[in-house]
DNA sequence: TTTAATATATGACCTTTATCATATATTAAA
DNA sequence: TTTAATATATGATAAAGGTCATATATTAAA
């Protein structure tokens, strides 16, 4: 028997950690499969052996990252709902994010999906209430936001690095990042 | 001398409302030039005689949405600019507009302009500047919003409609429009 | 009714790219 | 050190699509 039996688990998430990378930063179409698998050292011959196709490596991507999410990430012991929700806000509307450091696919896939399948979208809706929730139950321990607070703090925050990505003057972007993280605590009860 | 002055104009003008449409519901890379063209009755020959390209007619696309934008119509006579703003928050965040019917490229192309040129990048910073500035306009007349309040509005308005886009439950989009809907008028001092 | 200028259509080209068939390389066990 | 199973690479194929050269159609003026 050849190979452990981890080597093509690990080639495996080495291709969609990439391809996570890649098609947030260009879309579906901006990537082709070649770079997709150079870009982990590796050549299109192999794609095959590991995925069906382009459209399911997207759709594998996105569950992947969703699974490996900060926001999926539980809240450390040695502090309090209310200033890890801070925390979450702060790399959220970080620089560091809208340049690519650990993409939210709600913010940097947003139009992208829409051209892809129904996968692809239910993906995409698991993983916005998957943030909604989150959200919502940080805040419950500490205040009482509804969810119209809840709904449109995400709404913001996700619109915001979506259009930051957009924008080449750093400093607008800055304003506007800066601008959002206050008003979004200020929604979701002084955070 | 043939085809009176106005004809290619007019063939022009349709090209551009016709790609508008079509770029905003499936992203640079979704629509060919063949459809383009088709799609308002003439065949990709024609095309190179209006426009030097694809990337080109996205851009100016893009500028002859952004000039005959709903953001940018005046104000009736006969209404408040307190409910004149109202009004632009209610169709903005309408399952209308989800659905394309004149849709904003701040929300439909955010994350498509990534990968365009940077002429496509400085006329969407142009629209979204002059949605801030247009919502700033109106609201200095009936109460003082802060820059930060402006900011964090349109993030949540466009951010919406983005998400909204990819979301296929009715109902949830629903809750979400109804949601931004309020807080957006809430945070604009009670529109 | 011609005609010249312009608009539009047709056909072809060439590049890109997803996909697949086949060949080669790799490695754990015998 | 073989060997069999598996992973990876190479080469080929075919389709899609942007672009352009050329042909045809259209229309205002002569």
């Amino acid at each position: 028997m050849p190979y452990t039996k981890e080597h093509k688990d690990k080639t495996r998430k080495r291709i969609l950690q990439s391809a996570f990378q890649l098609f947030t930063a260009k879309g579906f179409d901006g990537v082709t499969v070649n770079e997709l698998m150079e870009n982990c050292g590796l050549t299109r011959g192999a794609f095959y052996a590991h995925f069906s196709g382009k459209s399911a490596l997207y759709n594998e991507s996105l569950k992947f990252a969703a699974s490996s999410s900060k926001l999926s990430e539980l809240k450390p012991n040695n502090i309090s709902d209310k200033a890890w929700l801070g925390q979450l806000l702060d790399g959220y509307l970080s620089l560091n994010h809208v340049n690519g450091i650990r993409p939210c696919p709600l913010a940097f896939l947003a139009t992208d999906i829409v051209t892809q399948d129904q996968e692809a979208k239910e993906t995409y809706t698991r993983v916005y209430e998957g943030m909604n929730k989150t959200i919502m139950d940080y805040t419950q321990t500490y205040s009482s936001c509804n969810e119209n607070e809840i709904l449109s703090v995400t709404s913001m925050i996700i619109g915001a690095v979506a259009i930051s990505r957009t924008l080449k003057d750093q400093k607008t972007v800055s304003t506007l990042l800066v601008s959002c993280r206050l008003e979004a605590g200020r929604i979701l009860g002084g955070v």
